[in-house]
DNA sequence: CTTACCCTAAACAGCA
DNA sequence: CTGCTGTTTAGGGTAA
């Protein structure tokens, strides 16, 4: 597999030609910001910026065809998954929905429609994917012959500048081209970040096959100090709103705009908020493209702008800012959704946060890469094997109040804690251990539930969101993965650390709780072993507590249809909310479907096991309840710091009750945990 | 309102 | 003594 991290991987996999194009891309970017060469003359600079509009020319080009392959592939992978494709177009892929959908979607379902679509439930979760990915694909080609168009313009702008420089002293001239390419330099990589992040939502939605082996990740901060982070943040930011203010290059930043705030709005309706589904004020939609797209109205309110009231999902209409003041405290008083939807926030923020180092850092390669050519070979290889999700405890905006003391033993910066380091390792024996999964699956006949445990574990992977499973199940998860069908406890906790970013933390917490199943539940058994005692699964106990539980299935479909509860819609929305700002959920590469049809496929299956259960009393892996239905209050309490596992702040999603006040300076690093107990 | 289920917290015992 | 493992109890939340 060859992925370029260079940010622009629309090329991604699929195309061997596609990445040359894109290699030569690279290398043909002008080294003007690198030490200027003695004789540098105008006309050298006008052929380099031919060269490399050419080379952007081939990568657009290439990234078209990429995307209308993925299109095709997608129609493909339709038909054989059984969806009705009644049509199909050369010129525009055809939307492969419902007619009633189809027909007023000529281009991009609007949000309004979007949300019809999912509140009437016309399309199954997996139509809904097919959409959405097709609605993605869409808008990538959109945006990339905007790319294109605008990348045109900027270069003839350019070629102009430079023949009007032309009667200017050399040396200012000389400074003035090496300014402009390199802030254009850095305005491609803005462009192309945003590419990237797009196609890798994209791809997200794309690797869906369970078999599929996973991508490596990028390190998140690999090498890299908050200070630098912060710094190199700083001059990202400055630069663009630099760019922003000056509007000299405006036309290259509108397509960063664009995306986001294109790709924003459907994904966010669709998927987001059940509050206003529930609440009925959908209908009073205004198009988050105008929000986004310039903010100087909604400076007096962060919640307020253009009209509109901006809490999460809730996009209620005020006509002033008295009003919306009214609306803020009658709507979203402090109660328990809206403490919900803080945590959800609080989880995006976070989410976005991880994925904005990363992808920092990534431009901070780049950069080198293009300052410093000796080290090209090593600035995109390297962080393949690297993982992400580590720095997501640093930066993470976790509300703890009593953060302090957890401090693990390595306070230190971005280490690849060991916990990271097998994660991806796990990536791929995830995948290899896929016929066990199936085997028992088959076996047990609980090929839905128990496969999408294992299908979104690569979310909850490097999400630290809680997995919507009991621990009951997650145990049973565990030891039925196990080749042996057993495990210790401390092979257990391993597990959990290993599948669940979640339980990185609160180790005291969750490993109580996991003891605590273990011994509460017929189904455990406990077998002494030569070496120790392990912990088996009693399946015919395991299923007698099924018909039990499986009452609280149907609540959750009615959790997720009305949202009255967190827990589902914690996860949708966050899923929402990254989508919305076609984040991949920060390990897109290695994350084989953290998209939202995924989710919502996953949750539509287990709703669908739960309901088969209930009909024919077929065994069924996961149970419907989510531990986050229960959201307590917690009891801050220190926790000793444990030498194998990663200590920190509780979670959030317990801790939210309590603290808005989040602690963003705390290292939450993971402490290594002793893995290879297998 | 009751019941079942789930979660967290915590006390406690046994063992290395 | 400390830490891990395992058991048990208590209390709170959700949902049928």
């Amino acid at each position: 597999m060859f992925q370029c991290v260079f940010s622009s991987s629309v090329l991604q996999p699929h195309s061997t030609s596609c990445l040359f194009k894109h290699l030569f891309y690279h290398s043909a970017t002008p080294a003007s910001q690198k030490q200027p060469e003695p004789i540098y003359s105008k006309k050298t600079e006008i052929q380099r910026q031919t060269v490399r509009a050419h080379s952007v020319k081939l990568f657009i080009f290439s990234a078209l065809q990429v995307a209308r392959q993925l299109l095709l592939q997608q129609q493909q992978q339709q038909q054989v998954s059984g969806l009705k494709s009644p049509k199909r177009n050369d010129k525009q892929p055809a939307l492969q929905v419902p007619v009633s959908v189809a027909m007023m979607t000529p281009q991009v379902i609007t949000p309004q429609q979007m949300q019809q679509i999912l509140q009437q439930q016309v399309l199954s979760p997996q139509q809904l994917q097919v959409l959405l990915q097709q609605q993605q694909a869409l808008m990538l080609q959109q945006q990339l012959q905007e790319f294109y168009k605008k990348q045109q313009e900027q270069l003839q702008l350019q070629l102009l500048q430079q023949q009007h420089a032309g009667k200017q002293p050399k040396e200012q001239q000389q400074v003035a081209t090496q300014q402009l390419a390199f802030q254009q330099q850095l305005l491609q990589m803005q462009q192309l970040q945003q590419q990237h992040l797009l196609s890798l939502q994209r791809q997200g939605l794309l690797t869906i096959q369970p078999g599929q082996p996973a991508l490596p990740l990028q390190p998140l901060a690999q090498g890299m100090i908050p200070a630098e982070l912060q710094q190199l943040w700083k001059e990202v930011t400055s630069a663009h709103t630099a760019e922003e203010t000056t509007g000299n290059n405006h036309s290259s930043l509108d397509l960063t705009t664009t995306c986001v705030s294109s790709s924003a709005p459907s994904k966010t309706s669709l998927i987001m908020n059940p509050h206003a589904s529930t609440n009925g004020q959908l209908s009073v939609h205004t198009p988050k493209r105008e929000s986004l797209s310039h903010e100087e109205h909604s400076h007096s309110h962060p919640l307020y702008g253009h009209g509109v009231c901006k809490w999460p999902g809730c996009e209620a209409v005020c006509e002033d800012f008295q009003s919306f003041l009214k609306h803020l405290n009658s709507e979203h008083a402090l109660d328990d959704r809206s403490t919900a939807q803080c945590r959800v926030q609080m989880q995006v923020v976070q989410q976005l946060e991880l994925q904005l180092a990363k992808d920092k850092e990534r431009l901070q390669a780049m950069m080198t890469h293009l300052h410093v050519k000796s080290t090209e070979p090593k600035a995109a290889p390297q962080p393949l094997n690297l993982v992400s999700s580590v720095t997501l405890s640093k930066s993470a905006s976790e509300a703890s109040p009593q953060s302090l003391p957890h401090t693990p033993t390595t306070p230190t910066a971005p280490i690849t804690p060991v916990t990271q380091g097998p994660s991806v390792i796990t990536t791929t024996s995830m995948h290899t251990v896929g016929p066990i999964r199936r085997r028992y699956s088959d076996k047990y006949n609980v090929p839905i539930s128990s496969a999408d445990i294992a299908q979104n574990q690569e979310f909850y992977k490097n999400a630290e969101v809680r997995p919507p499973f009991t621990y009951a199940s997650l145990i049973r998860q565990a030891i039925l993965e196990s080749p042996e069908k057993q495990l210790t406890l401390n092979e257990i906790y391993n597990w959990f650390t290993r599948m669940f970013a979640y339980f990185r933390r609160n180790a005291a917490t969750w490993k109580n709780a996991v003891r605590h199943n273990l011994s509460l539940h017929k189904c455990f058994v406990r077998v002494e072993n030569v070496k120790g005692a392990v912990w088996t699964v009693d399946e015919v106990e395991f299923q007698k507590r099924r018909p039990q539980k499986i009452s609280g299935n149907p609540s959750l479909i009615k959790n997720m249809q009305s949202s009255h509860a967190y827990c589902t819609p914690l996860n949708a929305a966050l899923q929402a909310s990254m989508a919305e700002n076609s984040i991949p959920l920060y390990t897109t590469a290695s994350m084989g479907n953290p998209t939202l049809g995924n989710l919502a496929s996953a949750i539509r299956e287990e709703l669908n096991g739960a309901m088969e259960h209930t009909n024919s009393n077929e065994s069924d892996s996961s149970p419907g309840r989510s531990p986050m239905q229960a959201v307590h209050p917690v009891h801050v309490k220190e926790e000793p710091l444990d030498p194998e596992e990663a200590e920190g702040p509780l979670s959030l999603v317990t801790t939210a009750n309590h603290s808005p006040d989040f602690d963003h300076d705390r290292d939450y690093e993971d402490e290594p945990v002793n893995e290879d107990m297998e």
